[in-house]
DNA sequence: GTTAAATATTTTACCCGCTGAAATAAATAT
DNA sequence: ATATTTATTTCAGCGGGTAAAATATTTAAC
């Protein structure tokens, strides 16, 4: 008798078609089969077996609709098939300095309810912030019929040196420890797959997933707040690096010896373009009038303060000379400016730009789309669902039986 | 009757296995089936294929010898699998200013000859270059006993933006025109495969092939000649950007509005690194005594002089700049320095990685290694013949027939 | 209203690449 | 010479995918 042990490839590769038709679905909303079969290029019977396992998983359904597509005049009709958004829930979190911010979605990544946890703290350590995690997803759930037990996953945004595969934080101004392996603290503590990384990282998610990185494959998303984060989609996956902590461009270098950072070395992108520096700046020269947000730097720029213009100018042109750094080194096909707040707008000037044109390196293509995304208060958070969707996704296509029930 | 026609899916899954099998064998050297299956994580049945297949393509042959790994005591003995270089010649060039190097090598990478063809312009037209190609090839070839007819490839490294996948310069400083669609010129003039890219990245090609890339998956390679390129490997693959034109380093902007660059823009590496300019800089501070080449301005500055020194430590401070942004972006496993001529030695100073190591975002985690390779002045036509040989194995390993003859 | 045509989906038979087990090959130890 | 060990090849079978046929469900035509 031969051995009936699953082939690791041929199991993988299974998976990978699920996967491929889950996310066509995820990315492109209700679609047919057979619009699914041209699309994915390959063969419908392949897509009915994929769409019946998914289907069984509770992942997806079947829906009335009309189709988008060209809609036949006779025929069969199309049948069309959705997310379930019903079936699992996924928590995002975003670690904040003063809060914690937790969404809770459905599978669609439709929110359930958003709870705001406060700190007292901007720093703790590692087992009390996942502690407080715990507590602050208690107090969400409690918003709904929901328990932590009927989370299928929880996703957890930090700013800082994430390596995501390991669950590790090299460091994260949230902590007040370094090289922390959250995987244990984790299973200790949370009782489901739970997941850490960067969040300009999970920003980036939330574009490709539901913003504007939708069907891109190569993508930069550059994060705006109280620092600069950068989130790398290359071939439609997010690029880490080695060690899982590449895609530090807040901490750049601009300028040798230049400014002062936070992180204590000279000359970062940040210490020119973050709010911190901005507010230093205004600080050092008027003394008397320190402002406490950059709108308000805006607002003095904005009715004619010369001294907040140039603060302001300075900083976009800075700005302006990393992005024209990135096209040259990744020649992506978009770049996006993500800020959950308005007061970005001095990076997006025409004068940045122009700055940005002037520094890429010249040839008679067009320059890669520059979009400027303002989203609500809730990026971070719906960044840190998003990547908790698509995680959970891979957990459940994993869980799915080999051979036909 | 069923359709006998090829699934594409499966063509590619089994000629992928193929070439693994086949780049595994040029990385390794001499090596078993048996050590290969392990290797691959594969079935020895499936190797027993591939290499048969290869075989008969006169891609690699068995050779008598004692394999490197555990030698059994007894037992059948292994079989050492090698190249076979014989069965097919490729043509690397490598197009500078003042002339064209033409190296022949076989299908190992062993060097056949070396041709070098004056040139009397720096720059001409797409026709006139490939002429000049051919010419500069049948020259090559009349050293030998082959002609330009047993070449199985041409690969073409030239400075510049190119667009490798579809043989196209957006610009080159040796053209005189831009946007040159070179497929159509080669095939006019020239009978076999012929490819272009970017000289950096080939060099990357070289180090992953031949040099101190072998085996890495994610190493960045920077050129230090003239002008400074840069090739990315990202999972073992030449990241080339959405246009073609990524990993333009040499025109990163590290400083805002700095020195002119040949490029027309301010403040590029380039400006304060290159060879151009550290001659420029030298004339400006010593009209008298103008500087041939950087070798000159080492002279002078290890004779003492003052501004030599202070020239050089400029140019490696801002290339260290550079290099720490580059680790901040990328998180390569390993940087490699290649360079021709030993007059970099400025770049790789102590000083310099201090500089790197300064600018470089603090993880507890070992640095990416930053490692030095000065090759022979044949640097930039190996890189073409490693391309070369790379993609004509593809093309040869696409020829193979499906089914077993 | 019935039938024909059109289109979507499912079923079925089969292809292809890979695998494990068995067979074979080629050496050494006894 | 025979047993043992290890490498490679052969071979039957598995799993995922496909083309073609079958089936399902609609509209158009009469």
């Amino acid at each position: 008798m031969l051995s009936n042990k699953d082939s690791p490839v041929s199991l993988d590769q299974r998976n990978a078609t699920r996967l491929r038709v889950l996310e066509h679905i995820r990315t492109r909303g209700a679609t047919s089969r057979i619009d699914i079969a041209t699309a994915l290029n390959t063969s419908p019977a392949t897509v009915t077996a994929a769409t019946a396992d998914l289907i069984s998983a509770g992942l997806i359904k079947e829906v009335v609709g009309e189709s988008k597509s060209k809609s036949a005049k006779r025929g069969r009709p199309r049948v069309l098939l959705q997310l379930d958004g019903s079936s699992y829930f996924v928590a995002g979190l975003k670690i904040a300095r003063q809060v914690i911010s937790v969404l809770l979605v459905d599978f669609e990544g439709k929110e359930v309810t958003l709870h705001t946890h406060s700190l007292n703290k901007t720093s703790m350590s590692p087992r009390d912030l996942v502690k407080t995690i715990y507590t602050a997803l208690e107090e969400a759930c409690s918003r709904t019929e929901m328990t932590i037990g009927d989370l299928s996953g929880v996703s957890i945004g930090i700013a800082g040196l994430v390596d995501a595969k390991r669950n590790f934080v090299h460091w994260s101004s949230s902590l007040t420890e370094r090289n922390v392996d959250f995987s244990r603290l984790f299973k200790e503590y949370i009782p489901c797959p739970a997941f850490i990384e960067n969040d300009a990282n999970l920003v980036a998610k939330a574009e490709q997933l539901f913003g504007l990185g939708i069907g891109l494959r190569n993508f930069l998303v550059v994060t705006i707040e109280h620092g600069v984060g950068l989130g790398i989609v290359l071939d439609g996956k997010l690029y880490r690096g080695e060690r899982g902590c590449g895609a530090e461009f807040g901490h750049a270098k601009v300028q040798l010896d230049g400014a002062l950072c936070q992180c204590g070395q000279r000359g970062c992108l940040e210490a020119y373009v973050g709010d911190y520096a901005l507010i230093r700046e205004m600080t050092v020269a008027t003394q008397d009038r320190k402002p406490e947000t950059v709108s308000d730097i805006h607002e003095r720029a904005n009715s004619g303060e010369q001294m907040a213009i140039s603060v302001l100018n300075r900083a976009g042109q800075m700005f302006g000379l990393g992005i024209s750094n990135l096209i040259n080194l990744f020649d992506p096909e978009c770049i996006i400016l993500s800020g959950a707040q308005m007061s970005f707008e001095h990076l997006c000037s025409d004068e940045v730009m122009d700055r940005i044109q002037s520094g890429v390196a010249n040839v008679d293509a067009p320059l890669p789309d520059i979009k400027v995304h303002h989203w609500g208060d809730l990026m971070w958070a719906k960044g840190a669902a998003a990547y908790g969707i698509e995680q959970v996704s891979i957990l459940k296509v994993k869980e799915l039986p080999t051979n036909a029930a």
